[in-house]
RNA sequence: ACCUUGGUGGUGGAAUUGGUAGACACGCAGGACUUAAAAUCCUGUGGGCAGUAAUGUCCGUGCGGGUUCAAGUCCCGCCCGAGGUACCA
């Protein structure tokens, strides 16, 4: 046979189909080894070669692992529920059960040529009823489960109901982060079904909530923070606000310390490691409540009611009063200390002049409870009870005997009185602003507030004053995504007028909101302190705001200077303590001031587990009253309904809502018509490999212990913290649910970096409105699109100071531009240089006849008028579209007009300006392959030219295999021309053998351990980059020695085999064998081959290589001196200076300094 | 902005983890074979300077400092690219 990749893939396919060689076995006599690689989404633009690189490699893994005798399950599947169908559902009308049958046949296509050796006999596909039945099955099984953070495991929920009816919520250790208030056991029984679903609802592990999505009203629909952009959607230029739904989640902060320490039972790297203990967040802090100050004048903090006059007397009084409680106090303060009714109680507690025995200040309630220790007349009573009714509290008393004797009552009675309406409280007075702070010890260097500008508290302290700035401001905070906010350079914020009051020092501090400061962490507004916060510091600095430097950092060396190092000053009763003692001693007084405490915060947040889409599992759960019933598992699969559309319900609900048969094919109740993310299927398929068909179980017991962990989770670090999280969490809930067997799913982990595409980016103009202040948008569609060279851009922003700016202002004047605004610079263009873009603005205005009311400006369209006081936004830089890489030419980057505009309908009338030779130039940008990028390169083509394994191997000869690079061809002859040689090294040209039963010579033999130890060692590290170049230069060595042993080639072939199976397996088939040589042993090493007897040591001086002196391997220190101190080269370096030290490191190298 | 990660010849990358920087491969240049091309094979190939040459010598791993006998590798401070930032998967 001739050499012919193409034969070769087809010969050596035959022989594994004819075999069914990838067929694996539950056989529990044999060691047991699970690779897998991340679930890919069976993409409509088909495999691209991104992909493989992963694949690839642990296919290498997979077979080398085979080849070392173990059991080793390495299948795939593919999590087929997502947008991309849905998206293509809707634009085509196409059922998305079709389209994804057909791609994952192309994708299994694609996977087969590649010749990865996957059993397909355990596929699974997140789509299929037969899968899915399982995931709505763990969705029950999660709902019906809450989480006990004292045994820090999850449990039923009915051991949660059972506890609830014998003891109420007393002692209650299921977990939650919502308040509930408290109730007995006896009220428990007499709750609703309503009220007790309610209750239920704060434990679940799968529970409704209210959550924000972004809601494009001229869409109807939800989008996916990707399809947003500038706060629009990405189709249409629509407006997208946010907007409150009713949404399952995930109750994943249960979980959050689990998750944390589980970390340290896996390999995965560092880094991975680290971006998951980040994503989490655990923080050790401190709640603080800055009691508000009205705009004038000073407030108090609410809990300080005394009378101030008499304020130290009191609180001696209410101290020892305290000490010396009757019996009923002691019994009525036992019941509603701690919250246990909700609100907070505090008891001899003074107000203006007289000491309350509890008081509620939430409900400015007071609780009396008489004949007690102090005994006064019915008169004086009555008086006091003026005053504080006076003062705006409810007063109520209670006997000795009635709190002794019928506790309950007095408890109930109590309760009535919470949901008797309460007079809001005067300002300065409120609840106060709460921050979560990291740094308590930094308190005295807090010297404002700073709040997000979506905080509900914003409206209710603003002042009349700055309530226009304020709400310009949140205007504009709205049209930008976080991600943004967070980005902006640019330090921007506003003063709202009002103040809150240090909690120690009293000083006033003015409240700001910022767009840096986000609602979604903490509390939503932070205490700022600029002395050690580098962005409160730059915001101080902004806006002229006071630093107070809290610590010495005299005397700490210059370079290590950073956080958390110094000593304590300004700081009152911390002065002179570090950061830690500072800390502690801050929260002590926080703690007995009742101002604030300590606290873990976790950044983790539950995970939103409802979509409003039809492309996911239906959510088996039927409404009735406003209770969610979970579907018997009986009745699983709920299947996808047929809809007539794709789109969402004409009221805005999720597709499924359209068939209203299905929504109400159970009488009384109501289907639940959102669908489940697709992490929901993702998220446990690694179990499911095991026991594919197993219709009883999601699956057994016995081959989950069997198959246990996966040994090695192979795919790309852009999951580090989405997928590997929520899997990882799954697997916590199966375990503390007695399912499986181990807690953490993935053993050892390997990233795999992104083969990358390189897009072709179109630059467009947007135009998008005038005015001094602010900017009206205009719908994309009022307008046609305007496209721009790419060297035009780079022209534009070579020409500005900032370098990231993204919108510019124009004004014009007689037919020039005499001024450009970038951001917050104004930036003079000087006329001659700028002549150029001046007139192709201008002409550009020209082309469209510059109609003002186009771009929704209403002034005179005349050029010759003076139109400075209006002026143009245009966005350039965030606003580009890509296109397909046929629309370009690859080499010089010039786009095909006619191509371009052929591609979508929206750019058949678009214009284009050109450079000043009248082309148009694409930009290229190296970002992830995707099809929604228009850069995927296939590796089918690849394929047909060069064969699998050349495609295999130089997939891995491209670099570390964690690493990223954009895709490109350029070395693969290289690779192609080694399997070529390899094959001829086998065969004449005649196609015959050309092995030999010669005796290998040492030095062959020194090639071939060499090689075999290198692969081994290789492949267990995953750097298969190197493992080709070993096999590369083993080939050269063994070319130049002429070898034609068996005893070196047969070894060598077995070994190359993981690497280039069809190469290998057509060559054992052609020397006569009739096993296939997949199932034959990988070579071992003869470790004598291994050592040589002389050592070639490079001699530096003074660390810099000169020379060269060979030794024997094992001549010590003295003859390596003696060697190398005699050697001609070291002698003339030498001349005349003497050997101040002689570095000798054995089998490395040897240093002279002179 | 934050978290993670990377930056080495014209290109992809190697470097036994602090010990000969540039393995292996592409590309390029020159040569052999050929009427010619392709394929194949051979030689050279980080840059500067000196030399006819062998060779010598200086510089050189994003930038600026530092530690060390010795730094691509460790430490400090920057710059740039990529991934993630919770509804792409």
């Amino acid at each position: 046979m001739q050499y012919s990749p193409s034969a070769i893939d087809q010969a050596a396919k035959k022989i594994w189909s004819d075999k069914d060689i990838y067929k694996v076995e539950n056989d529990i006599s044999k060691p047991k080894h699970y690779v897998l690689e991340m679930f890919p989404y069976p993409s409509g633009a088909g495999l691209h070669v991104g992909h493989p690189l992963g694949y690839v490699a642990s296919d290498i893994y997979a077979r080398f692992k085979r080849m070392k005798g173990f059991n080793v399950l390495h299948p795939m599947g593919f999590d087929s529920f997502g947008l991309p169908a849905e998206q293509y559902a809707i634009e085509t009308g196409k059922d998305p059960r079709d389209t994804t049958k057909e791609n994952i046949a192309t994708y299994k296509k694609q996977f087969d040529k590649i010749g990865l050796s996957f059993d397909w006999s355990r596929e699974v596909v997140t789509s299929s009823p037969e899968y899915y039945k399982w995931t709505q099955w763990l969705f029950i099984e999660m709902f019906n489960s809450i989480y006990c953070y004292e045994n820090q495991r999850a449990y039923s929920v009915n051991v949660l109901i059972k506890h609830f009816e014998e003891h109420g919520n007393h002692n209650n250790t299921a977990f939650t982060t919502n308040t509930v208030n408290a109730f007995s056991a006896e009220e428990w029984k007499n709750y609703s079904e309503k009220e007790k679903s309610d209750i239920l609802m704060n434990y679940r592990l799968i529970y409704t909530s209210m959550g924000e999505v972004n809601w494009c009203e001229a869409l109807g629909t939800v989008l996916a923070n990707d399809e947003v952009i500038n706060g629009r959607s990405e189709r249409g230029n629509h407006p997208v606000v946010k907007k409150k739904m009713r949404q399952w989640s995930l109750r994943m902060t249960a979980y959050a310390d689990r998750l944390l320490q589980g970390l340290e039972e896996v390999e995965f790297s560092n880094s991975l490691k680290d971006q998951q203990r980040n994503w989490i967040g655990k923080s050790m802090g401190a709640t603080v409540t800055f009691p508000l100050s009205p705009s004038k004048g000073r407030g108090v903090p609410r809990h300080a009611t005394a009378n101030p006059a008499a304020a130290s007397i009191l609180y001696e009084n209410a101290k020892e009063n305290r000490k010396n409680a009757t019996e009923a106090e002691k019994k009525l303060w036992n019941e509603i200390r701690n919250r246990k009714l909700e609100y907070k109680f505090r008891r001899q507690h003074p107000i203006d002049n007289y000491i309350a025995d509890f008081i509620c200040l939430e409900q400015k309630l007071i609780i009396e409870v008489d004949g007690g220790y102090h005994t006064q007349t019915k008169e004086y009573d009555d008086a006091r009870t003026a005053v504080l009714n006076e003062l705006g509290y409810r007063v109520i008393r209670f006997t000795n005997e009635e709190v002794i004797n019928d506790i309950e009552n007095v408890l109930s009675k109590l309760k009535r009185e919470f949901s008797a309406p309460t007079t809001l409280l005067p300002k300065g007075e409120g609840p106060g602003l709460r921050v979560f702070t990291t740094r308590p010890d930094t308190i005295f260097g807090a010297t404002f507030m700073v709040m997000a500008p979506e905080h509900a508290m914003v409206s209710e302290i603003v002042t009349d004053e700055y309530k226009t700035k304020v709400n310009e401001y949140i205007a504009y905070c709205k049209s930008k995504s976080d991600i943004d906010r967070q980005a902006e350079k640019e330090v921007s914020g506003q003063y709202t007028g009002a103040y809150a009051i240090h909690p120690f020092t009293g000083k006033l501090l003015p409240i700001y909101i910022a767009e840096y400061v986000l609602m979604g962490y903490g509390t939503g507004a932070i205490m700022a302190v600029p002395a050690e916060d580098e962005r409160d510091r730059k915001f101080a600095e902004k806006f002229g705001i006071e630093i107070v430097e809290i610590f010495d950092k005299t005397g700490i060396d210059k370079t290590e200077i950073g956080d958390k190092q110094g000593i304590l000053k300004n700081s009152d009763f911390i002065n002179g303590l570090n950061w830690k003692d500072g800390f502690d001693k801050v929260i002590e007084r926080m703690e007995y001031d009742e101002i604030g405490e300590r606290k873990t915060q976790f950044r983790l947040r539950d995970a939103n587990f409802s979509r409003q889409r039809y492309w996911g599992e239906p959510i088996p759960i039927l409404w009735k009253d406003e209770i969610p019933i979970p579907l018997d598992p009986s009745q699983l699969p709920l299947l996808n309904p047929d809809v007539d559309s794709f789109l969402p319900s004409k009221d805005g609900q999720a597709p499924n809502a359209r068939n209203e048969k299905w929504v109400h094919e159970i009488e009384g109740y109501t289907r639940e018509v959102d669908t489940m993310p697709a992490f929901a299927g993702s998220s446990w398929y690694f179990l499911r490999y095991m026991d594919p068909q197993n219709d009883a179980e999601f699956v057994s017991k016995d081959l989950v212990n069997y198959w246990g962990q996966v040994d090695l989770y192979q795919g790309g670090s852009e999951h580090a913290v989405g997928h590997l999280l929520y899997a990882r969490y799954f697997n916590h809930f199966l375990y503390d649910r007695g399912y499986i067997s181990h807690k953490e799913p993935f053993k050892r982990l390997i990233n795999q970096g992104m083969i990358q595409g390189v897009s072709a980016i179109v630059y467009r103009l947007v135009v998008s409105g005038a005015g001094k202040k602010g900017c009206h948008p205009i719908e994309e569609s009022d307008y046609p699109e305007i496209f721009i060279s790419h060297d035009v851009i780079l022209e534009v922003e070579k020409r500005n100071i900032e370098k990231k700016y993204t919108k510019f202002w124009a004004e014009i004047e007689n037919q020039k531009i005499v001024k450009f605004t970038f951001g917050y610079n104004d930036v003079l263009l000087s006329s001659e240089e700028d002549e150029e873009f001046s007139c192709f603005l201008v002409s550009l205005f020209k082309e469209f006849k510059f109609d003002y009311h186009l771009f929704g400006i209403d002034i005179e369209p005349n050029f010759d008028t003076n139109i400075k006081s209006n002026n143009l936004k245009i966005d350039f830089f965030k606003n580009f579209v890509r296109t397909e890489l046929k629309n370009i030419d690859e080499f010089s980057n010039l786009l095909n007009i006619r191509d371009f505009k052929e591609s979508r309908d929206a750019y058949k009338n678009a214009y284009f300006i050109y450079n000043s030779s009248q082309e148009f130039l694409v930009g290229r940008e190296v970002e992830k392959m995707s099809k929604s990028k228009y850069n995927v390169v296939n590796p089918d083509d690849v394929i047909a030219k060069y064969g699998a394994d050349c495609f295999r191997m130089y997939e891995m000869f491209l670099g570390p295999i964690e690493q990223s690079k954009p895709w490109n061809t350029a070395g693969i002859e290289g690779v192609s021309k080694f399997l070529k040689r390899f094959w001829n090294l086998y065969f004449d040209e005649n196609g015959n053998s050309k092995l030999t039963k010669n005796e290998a010579t040492v030095d062959e033999l020194k090639v071939l351990h060499r090689t075999i130890d290198k692969l081994a060692k290789d492949i267990e590290n995953f750097s298969f980059n190197t493992c080709v170049s070993a096999l590369m230069i083993a080939l050269n060595e063994l070319n130049a020695q002429k070898t034609t042993s068996e005893a070196i080639l047969i070894p060598l072939l077995k070994s190359i085999c993981p690497f280039a199976p069809h190469t290998a397996e057509t060559i054992w088939s052609q020397l006569g064998n009739t096993n296939s040589i997949i199932v034959e042993e990988f070579p071992s090493v003869d470790e004598k081959y291994l050592v040589d007897d002389t050592i070639e040591y490079p001699v530096s001086i003074n660390g810099k290589m000169r020379a060269k002196v060979s030794l024997a391997a094992d001549a010590n220190e003295a003859v390596a001196k003696e060697s190398a101190l005699s050697n001609e080269t070291v002698l003339k370096w030498l001349e005349g200076k003497e050997v101040k030290k002689f570095i000798f490191v054995k089998g490395r190298m040897i240093n002279v300094v002179i």
